[in-house]
DNA sequence: TCTTAATCGAGACGGTACGTCTGGTCTTAGA
DNA sequence: TCTAAGACCAGACGTACCGTCTCGATTAAGA
């Protein structure tokens, strides 16, 4: 077995400041909130010079998001659980929390960086959107599979409202996101039971 | 009746620059996008001094929210065409081709303001997003007394998952909004028919 | 005798403004000191429109030294005493009094305006500085034909050389304008005596 | 003896800039008079940005007081020739000649600043006022070793009214600074002979 | 009494410069 | 070559005043 160790020429990078920085980021934003959070902030808290940073991200929001991502509890897995109903409640369950947490804040000012930077958009929706939206077609798959959905039911469409009434709540209606919620999202989707 | 002509000493406002400035705001962000639109640019361009805009704007976000909304066609009307899958259709058509617009690049950069800014995300609600969430409701409801969607159907959470669809896709997902779009909407909300 | 009281059409200016707005500039150089002074907080202070000083004045310079010249400790008299020691002790030790007072400070930003402003310099030097110099000058002829100076003395360069002294003092050079200097400077003019 | 090179980490300041930004500052002032320029031109003069003005000084008068020191035919030197006649003459030639020039805007300009900002004239006097007064009362201590002035001469008064009649002209009475006044003053400075 | 004309307080206007801030790059010495 | 430090150029920020303008209201003298 090969020892594998990509040898580049020169000083390794610093794990050490890497996730210094990672730290730093999720310290500064909890105090300062996404706006008011900048480069030179972090690279102050993390104790690191801002070339550092600008050497393997190209921008704010590329750290937030290896932030965010890096952060255990942001992943939500969708589980199979046996039944459309429990499968949507329980991933509902563990979205709502992490988005009422300052993982929601941090997810916020993502969005908006994406949507002011088409460059980074592509990135956040690679990263981000897809894999969680294909996760969900899946689970409407399955269901679909086991019967609980009718054969005609439209399941990438069926995603989008889905993902849809979680994300218009979250990003422009003043409207809780809470077990209740979840609940009626699953019981409208019921309609199209087999 | 009494001449309600409510008068202020000093100069009046001029409505010349009020005008210059949401055309120039318009022209301006046309040419520089959302991001890269500053306030100094706006002011150069409608030949304006910057505090006449700060004097009457707290922000680039709310001159942007006021030429949006200023812009006739922005507005689109929910029109009652005595069916609910018309009364949609029609919506959906005369809002995507919208959003496919400049305006759409508008709407972004405002959302995304409304996304960093805790303060002008009320103002954008109260002024944008409730009336427009009213007038949908209000749709689905006709469509329910006509008996069109079952008395059981959760009119405010359909209603979610409906904007919440075209915002999905709006904001977030790279999937066009187009005509077959708004006919799969329409299409899986008919499942709630009575 | 023709009634010579210049009579145009229109509202005569109004003396109240006229006094209020030397008494505000007075007051407000007083607080803020004279370079934070501004013609806006004149008129604020003396309750008057900012077009009501401009009618009348060109600037703050000239709005500073009216309200200099209308103080009324401000011009000193040069008496004639009967000798020159005492003419000269005695205008020092009223215009070093005026000098350490607030007439002092108005004094330097005065100056300070004509050295940055040649328009009113002019007008400082013909309202202030000339008809002060031809006093001094007066008094040393006085002196020079009772034959207390020399005939061949220059009455105009030690005239400089005088009010220089007190200039240098008031302007440049941190050391007290006080009745010893004074004493000092008639003392070394002693030295023309014939 | 130690290399006492004073090692503070980050990049060094740049003496490129900083030249730079002195001959910006003389340039500017020639074109635009003392008043009218301003730190915004003498960045954009000097290829500059304004942060890196503002590390390094406080004031427009700072910087100007600088450019003054730094231009070096300013500091006239009091040369001891063997007499006081002219010690005086020699040094009123070049101080005359300098004052007429360009360095005598400047110079203006940074005596109405001082006049504005106790701050600024307290740098003003110790670096500039304070050593010049300095050199002529030595200049007179030589000619009174010398017995050129009688030892009841009050030399620190002496030097205030030869300076002071310069500055007057200077500063505030529309007279000539030339070879006949610098004479006249000698002339009486004269009378004051063992 | 009505007209004319210049004044008044108020404050919005187009501008300019301020001093601060942030972004992203560069330049040191040292690891 | 990477690191921390921090100076660099660039330019937008929001503020403060400038001197001008535009209101309605006021105040005289002459019609």
């Amino acid at each position: 077995m090969v020892q594998q160790k990509q040898q580049t020429p020169g000083r390794p990078r610093s794990e050490a400041s890497h996730q210094a920085i990672l730290q730093a980021t999720i310290d500064v934003l909890k105090q300062q909130g996404y706006r008011a959070t900048t480069i030179e902030a972090i690279a102050a808290e993390a104790g690191v010079g801002k070339k550092t940073i600008y050497r393997w991200w190209s921008s704010k929001a590329e750290v937030a998001l290896e932030a965010l991502t890096a952060h255990s509890n942001t992943h939500v897995p969708f589980l199979d659980t046996g039944s459309l109903q429990s499968d949507l409640l329980s991933y509902f369950e563990r979205s709502f929390e992490s988005l009422r947490g300052e993982s929601g804040m941090l997810l916020r000012g993502i969005v908006a960086e994406a949507l002011l930077d088409p460059a980074f958009a592509a990135t956040f929706q690679r990263v981000f959107i897809v894999p969680r939206r294909a996760s969900l077609v899946e689970l409407l798959q399955r269901a679909q599979a086991r019967g609980e959905l009718t054969a005609e039911t439209n399941i990438e469409v069926l995603a989008d409202m889905i993902f849809g009434a979680k994300w218009y709540r979250f990003l422009l209606y003043p409207a809780p996101l809470d077990t209740t919620f979840a609940q009626e999202i699953v019981a409208l989707v019921s309609c199209h039971r087999a």
